[in-house]
RNA sequence: CCCCUCGUAGCUCAGUUGGUUAGAGCGCCUGAUUGUGGUUCAGGAAGUCACUAGUUCGACUCUAGUCGAGGGGACCA
């Protein structure tokens, strides 16, 4: 460290814990995955839209903030401006006296981009309809993708977890066809692999929810909460082992590091009845061996019946298009931890290993996922609007590309024009105009030591330009460039010992009109 | 929030049972080369040993606490 300066303002400048500055090489990455996938979501006919970040709080969701700090995950504040209190059919809140009442709502930052969804989606049918003729309304199609940076307020970050981070959503509200749910699985698919995941380096995976509710209600479990535990503990599944969830099922259990966690404390018969039907799908099989062995169950619950049937129609369409067990398997011990999840559920899973700084061999594991979500919009508008659709996890994916070495090599600085003289400043500035109109990103040396050439050439350097354009006094007389082409010379300094030589072999004089042609033809 | 491990130069890390002046590699800076990135060579700067208190003649080393990082768990719309 150089010596300690004191700060005359007493600020340390410092970025906030779980948030991340991007550099260019990441952004590429970053913006390939967004690109690629969005091309596919296009081609299937979704449209681009964007909603902000904010949103008022009780629009996001069943999070309900009572003070004016984070609450359970979500990071919220009261809006500074006061605003008119409405009712619940719109109207503006009037107090005795037919005053407006007026507060300062709570604003959240959204946390996924499917509430903001169900939000514009509600706020688009509540302005053409008043509240009562809702009831009646067929709800029209809306089919959208979304990309852009959500906000969590995680209380344990670790490597792949932040407290903003990017999705990559595609939905269809206003379908309850299983059609559209079986082409999630397509989407997904093609997305990963246009984005240059290999088949077979992952699986989309597909369960459906309604088998296990009826399951679950069969065995006697009625009660919603019930429901939604045991759900939570199954989703452990991958992480903890068939014996765990088990455990954990009942009396509880006490992991490696000596922690106690409680267990649901179920009847032994339910407890029975639940790992039995998961254990029937711990090996692989194919989708046709799966759905027969879910009818041989015999489960007699219609729910569970209709899931069954719903997962039967999309193995129909999969397969019809060749989207095999390669692509897309059956699971039914499936079960996403999400509350919200209606019907099928979709996980994407990373089938890739790496290893990591201590030699150990690790998994990336899950980086997309989705399902279908009925009771979304009826949270706000008290409609019934089904709905599915899925996600990519940009920042999970693209570290995944890191760490399987699958992301792009770094790119190509600008060329670079060298600073020599205060005369030659607008011939710099020329130089640089005309190679750009040739379509050439350029850059002219602006730092604050200029007279060092070295400094110049460490800087191209660093930026991994390919070629530094030299004209000082020689080269403006004789209205000529040295053009010096930097990835040349990294490629002969393994050879070369010599500096002289090495310049000669790497540099060239080329006549100031004939520049830009010239090193189009170089860059190829 | 719970458990474990760790905190020495910008980075990655050495540092003898507690002993006098805390080291290396990489990076950075200067020069050989005042018009040139690599390589080579010669030099140089840089650390309150995370912080606070304690034990001790003496602490980077031992003890406690605080803060921070990593790993595991709980949680995860």
């Amino acid at each position: 460290m150089s010596k300690k300066v004191e700060n005359k303002r007493g600020v340390v400048a410092r970025k906030v814990k779980g948030f991340r500055d991007i550099d260019s090489n990441l952004n590429q990455l970053k913006w390939k995955i967004i690109n690629a996938a969005s091309e596919v979501y296009k081609k299937y006919g979704f449209e681009h839209w964007d909603t902000p970040v904010l949103e008022y709080a009780d629009c996001l969701g069943k999070y309900l903030p009572d003070e004016d700090t984070v609450d359970k995950g979500v990071y919220s504040f009261k809006n500074p401006e006061l605003e008119p209190v409405l009712r619940a059919d719109g109207k503006e809140l009037r107090d005795d006296d037919a005053h407006v009442v007026m507060e300062n709502a709570f604003l959240s930052m959204r946390y996924d981009l499917t509430s903001p969804l169900a939000r514009r989606y509600a706020e688009g049918l509540l302005e053409k309809y008043q509240r009562h003729q809702l009831g009646q309304l067929k709800p029209p199609l809306f089919r959208r993708y979304q990309f852009g940076p959500v906000y969590r307020y995680e209380i344990k970050l670790g490597p792949g977890r932040f407290r903003e981070f990017w999705q990559l959503d595609f939905d269809n509200v206003g379908t309850n066809d299983v059609a559209a749910d079986a082409e999630v699985c397509m989407v997904l698919s093609d997305a990963l692999e246009a984005i240059g995941l290999p088949r077979k380096s992952y699986v989309v995976k597909v369960n459906n929810r309604k088998i296990l509710t009826g399951y679950l209600k069969d065995l006697g479990v009625e009660n919603d909460l019930d429901e939604q535990n045991i759900i939570r503990v199954i989703d452990k599944m991958d992480k903890i082992g068939l014996d765990n969830v088990a455990l954990e099922l009942a009396g509880g259990r006490t992991d490696s590091s000596g922690a106690a966690i409680k267990g649901l404390n179920l009847d032994a018969n339910l407890v029975i009845g639940i790992v039995d039907f998961i254990k029937n799908f711990s090996n692989q099989k194919t989708r046709q061996e799966v759905l027969a062995d879910l009818r041989n169950l015999e489960i007699k619950n219609e729910t569970a019946q209709d899931g069954i049937q719903e997962l039967e129609k999309m193995d129909k369409i999969l397969s019809t298009l060749d989207f095999d067990e390669e692509r897309v398997i059956f699971d039914p011990s499936l079960v996403r931890g999400l509350a919200y999840y209606t019907g099928p559920v979709y996980e994407v899973e990373s089938l890739q290993t790496y290893i990591d700084a201590k030699g150990v061999e690790r998994r990336i594991g899950s980086i997309c996922g989705g399902g279908r979500y009925d009771t979304l919009v009826e949270n706000l508008l008290g409609i019934k609007v089904p709905a599915t659709g899925g996600s990519i996890g940009v920042d999970r994916l693209a570290e995944l590309l890191m760490l399987t070495n699958q992301a792009p090599k770094r790119k190509d600085g600008p060329v670079f024009i060298a600073y020599f003289d205060e005369e030659l400043v607008p011939l710099y500035q020329r130089m640089a105009r005309d190679l750009r109109d040739a379509g050439i990103e350029t850059e002219v040396y602006y730092g604050m030591d200029k007279k060092k050439m070295k400094k110049q050439m460490a800087y191209a350097d660093d930026r991994n330009c390919p070629f530094v354009i030299l004209v000082g006094s020689n080269e403006a007389e004789k209205g000529v460039a040295t053009v010096k082409n930097l990835k040349l010379g990294k490629e002969l300094s393994n050879t070369i010992s010599d500096k002289k030589e090495w310049n000669e072999r790497v540099q060239k004089e080329i006549p100031m009109a004939e520049l830009a042609d010239y090193i189009k033809g170089e860059m190829g």
